[in-house]
RNA sequence: GCGGGUGUGGCGAAAUUGGCAGACGCAUCAGACUUAGGAUCUGACGCCGCAAGGUAUGUAGGUUCGACUCCUAUCACCCGCACCA
């Protein structure tokens, strides 16, 4: 009986659905554990290799939780709304939904092939209206909250509107400093307000005052727009001022947009990562982005050609350096460009603002270029009435703190660049400490030049500066955030409808009884007037007259739509409490299920995903929809599994020929590896074989004709390691090569290689569904996991897979002779078996747990290997090794697990204890060194104290070679470990 | 420009706390079995060297009895980004 892995797999798998075996309670004596992969985005491509990594590893854990006495809840689902769908439907007019369901489909059927334990009774999709339901519903709770920062948490803005009634917002200020309340007849200064002034205002000014601190609010925000394509685009959808599709250009323009006000939550999301487990890098990369900074914001007065053109307000965090601060930089975004540009400097000011307008935000980034504009006005340093000319440049964003900078060349690189490409005279006030080479950012000078702050520690000085500044009401200390409020908003269609009305310019919740809010459907799926979504195309939807509730009368819907970050922000609990429709997720079961134990995913979404799924839940806690305020308790990034590109070298013919000379006649010629290196570098003796190998083949033409070697990317699929299987590749691409000629080098054609993205277009992509019909999905998800650490990155090589597969093989041999067929048997181990399991549970129970797959599965083999050398078939040994296989080999070891006799999933089964009486040594071979470089080995028994093992060390033999009569220095034992003899 | 990560044989990797560098597997080579082998088994396999031995974890330094592991500098590659004052 062999191992015939095709018949095993289909009949488990089908046994597993009938059985519903990984199906989850919600009500169970067990401890939980929450196993969770990150969403997938089921895209039209397929899986290829890479994507299901992360859930194998997650598979793994959570079959090996199971089998640890635990009630594990792994689920799996869609985020289903996305822009490919869109764009997909806008070429080939096929409504995203029954294109994201055939992508599901086809998705589901790659995955079930690998035999994942998912509970797919649980599964969601973002898309589905009973789900978008409680999007909806979520965004509303958002909509009616707003952050109290005396508690520091979310709470009702019913409940704010009685604090304005009684007390104004004197306790609780706008939380956009810069916000004016746009009514100027009631003359408020300063955006303050008491209870009379609060009940003076009409409904407008108080729903406008209401959406500054609502969690969910509607702004202003620029974007990229695309005027020829009528759409927003992303960062990377923007090249060089162009589209990316069909290089039309791209401006900034200001849009009506959805916020979601995480700034105020900054604080506490920095805060949680003490309490969670990602790792170190991940929470730097989250703390980063958060940003915090302390500093001060600075007011100074500006000179320019006229008089009264304000004030301009700088953000810094070196208050220290005010006495160096040579000159301003104002982003190009400013509001007061217009009031301090002078007429000389005006031309100049306008053309840079509109270079930088065509400009992307990556572009501005990644510019290493200085730019910059001066705008003729001056601000006046309020300490020395010096004048400090205001410049503008791109590397300024008008985003972060006021946008506007002081810059102190001496102390700052960027600032010191910008200098000194411009000219501009630089103030020295840390003496030595600069050099007029570079600038020096350091905070332990002490300072000179400095007025009141001559002879002091900058360090020190930071809050003597400070001090002074609020004394004199010039300024004050101010926390500031990296991070800005995150857009949650898209001008598309394929998302979900936002359950808002507006009415004279005021949003309107919709009743929550009136959700879902159907996304409806449009005829087509392009973009709407001005900028809008395709739903602003739909006049009858957009337009509705309500006669009762808030904001009754003629009315408009929101015709944006929600992000794709919208639905996956809260997915995890969903999953918990799929089927409900009372509620989006009953308190009960969420209390149950808690945090997820341990999520999967990539780095990549590392400051999104990550961050709004943790702002949503301390949000859904505050409001005391669920008991946890963080939704990870642990999280493992996995690596990407990068493609590894074959490539065929094509002579390109090129040159002279005769008028009547028909290029395309010349038959196609490729050649292998060594013939393109030789030509490339230049090497005589294989450009000459070369030569005469295509003027072997091109007989009759009577030349050779000048050319190049190009290089293709070739299907890797058609290629085995690095050799070409030169009939598939005739057969490629419906026969382009199918009369090409090669020249090979002992008889084969060999490819180059490169390591790149597995993409479609590098034809580097490997279908898992390839791999499983061959070598079955027990030695594929053992194979993915042997590769290499998880969390690290590494390119695919399908060759590899074979020896995971002789590794089934012969643990199936263990169990069942080819020949012989059953050899297993009930006879008694033995001490040298026993070791080998007991070792084999220890090792691979541990790398388990600290997800170390890829030595699990070396352990494994290692087992084997022995257990195949000692002849061992006995049950009780192979039983154990059955256990500790399943997560990792569910099928191969649930048959085998049913052959030995047993009954019931092999996942109910306990999972081996390794005993430490079957591993107990008595003695070691310890390594023996010379000043640190191991000599040779010595047998000593483990009990030897450091005096016996010296004694033994100084009568060797060898040992006294080496010593050559003299006496060691030293001689350095470590127990279990090694000695070092020290001359 | 900023932030994060990774560099070990021909290849994927291992070395868990500073203690025998290269476990395990691929590829390669030699052999056994066989009518046959793309099955199976045995052995060799970092590099230089016939060997003794030397040398080796991106590069250059340092700490240590001892460094893939810790420190400093530097180079290369990969990923992310909202140029964060």
């Amino acid at each position: 009986m062999e191992y015939n892995f095709r018949k095993i797999e289909e009949h488990w798998q089908s046994e597993w659905k009938k059985n519903e075996v990984y199906k989850v309670s919600n009500d169970s004596p067990k401890p939980k554990y929450y196993v969770l992969d990150m969403f997938p985005y089921p895209s039209g491509a397929g899986l290829h290799v890479g994507h299901p990594l992360g859930y194998i590893a997650s598979d793994i854990f959570a079959r090996y939780k199971r089998l640890k006495g635990y009630n594990v809840l792994h689920p799996m689902g869609y985020d289903a709304f996305g822009l490919p769908a869109e764009q997909y439907a806008i070429e080939h007019g096929i409504h995203p939904a029954v294109s994201t369901d055939q992508n599901i489909k086809n998705f589901r059927a790659q995955l079930d092939k690998i035999g994942f334990c998912f509970d797919w009774s649980r599964e969601v999709r973002t898309s589905d209206a009973q789900y978008y339901k409680w999007t909806q519903w979520i965004f509303l709770q958002l909509f009616k909250s707003f952050y109290n920062r005396k508690t520091q948490k979310a709470e009702s803005v019913e409940s704010l509107i009685n604090i304005f009634a009684e007390e104004g917002n004197i306790n609780h200020p706008i939380p956009n400093s810069q916000f004016v309340i746009p009514n100027p007849q009631f003359q408020i200064r300063n955006s303050q307000f008491s209870p009379t002034q609060w009940s003076s205002f009409d409904e407008f000014t108080q729903q406008t005052i209401l959406m500054e601190y609502r969690l969910a609010y509607c702004g202003y925000g620029e974007v990229n727009w695309c005027e020829a394509l009528g759409t927003v685009l992303a960062n990377d959808e923007v090249i060089n001022g162009v589209s990316e599709r069909g290089g039309y250009p791209v401006v900034k323009k200001k849009l009506r947009q959805w916020y979601l006000r995480i700034t105020e939550y900054a604080d506490r999301l920095l805060e949680g990562l003490e309490k969670i487990e990602f790792s170190d890098a991940m929470k730097e990369m989250q703390s980063n982005w958060i940003g915090k900074s302390y500093g001060a914001e600075i007011e100074f007065e500006v000179k320019s050609e006229e008089s009264g053109v304000g004030s301009l307000r700088v953000y810094t965090t070196r208050p220290d350096t005010i006495f160096g601060v040579d000159f301003m930089v104002i982003a190009p975004e400013h509001e007061l460009i217009s009031s301090f540009k002078t007429k000389e400097q005006k031309q100049a000011v306008d053309e840079y603002v509109a270079y930088v307008k065509s400009r992307s935000d990556r572009e501005r980034q990644a510019e290493k270029k200085i730019t910059g504009c001066f705008t003729g006005a001056y601000a006046i340093n309020p300490f020395n009435e010096k004048e400090i000319p205001i410049w503008i440049s791109e590397y300024v964003l008008a985003g972060y703190g006021t946008g506007a900078i002081m810059a102190v060349p001496c102390g700052d690189e960027r600032d010191f660049k910008f200098a000194k490409h411009f000219n501009i005279p630089i103030t020295n006030i840390i003496g030595k400490h600069y050099n007029g080479e570079e600038a020096n950012p350091t905070k332990d000078a002490v300072l000179e030049n400095s007025d009141f702050l001559n002879g002091i520690v900058m360090r020190d000085a930071i809050e003597v500066a400070n001090n002074k500044i609020e004394e004199l009401g010039i300024g004050k200390k101010k926390v500031n955030y990296r991070m800005r409020d995150a857009a949650f908003s898209r001008q598309r269609y394929w998302g979900e409808p936002f359950p808002i009305i507006w009415n004279n310019g005021i949003a309107y919740p919709l009743d929550e009884k009136e959700l879902p809010l159907i996304l409806p459907e449009v005829e087509k799926y392009g973009p709407g007037p001005d900028g809008e979504g395709p739903l602003a195309n739909l006049k009858d939807w957009a337009h509705v007259s309500l006669s009762s509730g808030e904001g009754r009368g003629e009315v408009l819907r929101e015709t944006n739509t929600m992000p794709g970050y919208a639905g996956s922000s809260w997915y995890f609990l969903r999953y918990m409490d799929p089927h409900n429709s009372e509620t989006f997720c009953d308190r009960k079961v969420s209390d149950y299920w808690g945090q997820v134990d341990l999520y999967i995913g990539g780095t990549e979404h590392a400051v999104g995903h990550l961050l709004y799924s943790r702002l949503w839940t301390k949000a859904l806690h505050d409001l005391g929809y669920i008991g946890h305020d963080e939704p990870y308790k642990k999280l493992v990034n996995q690596g990407m599994i990068q493609g590894s590109s074959r490539f065929v070298y094509k002579i390109s013919w090129h040159g002279f020929f005769k008028t009547d000379f028909d290029v395309s006649k010349l038959p196609i010629i490729l050649v292998s590896k060594s013939f393109r290196d030789g030509f490339v570098h230049n090497q005589q003796e294989i450009i000459q074989l070369l030569d005469k190998a295509i003027s072997d083949i091109l007989i009759g033409i009577g030349f050779v004709p000048n050319f190049v070697i190009m290089d293709l990317h070739v299907d890797v699929n058609i290629v085995d390691g690095v050799e070409l299987d030169i009939n598939e590749f005739k057969k490629w691409r419906n026969g382009e090569y199918a009369d090409a000629k090669f020249i090979l080098e002992d008889g084969k054609y060999i490819c180059g290689s490169e390591v790149e993205k597995m993409s479609k277009s590098k034809f580097n992509t490997v279908n898992p569904d390839d791999l499983v019909t061959r070598y079955g999905a027990d030695t594929f998800r053992m194979y993915e996991m042997f590769l290499g650490p998880v969390e690290q990155s590494k390119p695919w090589d399908t060759k590899g897979i074979e020896g995971v597969h002789r590794f089934l093989k012969k643990l199936w041999r263990l169990f069942y002779d080819d020949l012989k067929g059953k050899v297993w048997n009930d006879e008694k181990a033995n001490d040298a078996e026993l070791k080998v399991i007991h070792k084999t549970i220890k090792k691979i129970e541990e790398d388990t747990e600290r997800f170390s797959f890829n030595t699990a599965v070396s352990a494994g083999m290692i087992a084997v290997n022995e257990l195949g050398d000692l002849k061992c078939h006995k049950k009780e040994v192979l039983e154990k090794l059955l256990i500790i296989l399943t997560p990792y080999a569910p099928h191969i070891a649930e048959e085998l697990w049913h052959q030995l006799g047993n009954t019931g999933n092999i996942l109910d089964a306990a999972y081996p204890k390794s005993e430490e009486r079957y591993l107990i040594e008595s003695t070691k071979n310890y390594p023996v060194a010379l000043n640190g470089k191991t000599k040779s080995e010595l047998n000593i028994s483990l009990d030897a104290t450091q005096q016996q093992v010296e004694e033994i060390i100084l009568a060797n033999e060898t040992v006294q070679k080496w010593l050559e009569g003299k006496q060691p220095k030293r001689i350095i034992f470590v127990k279990n470990k090694m000695i070092n003899v020290v001359t």
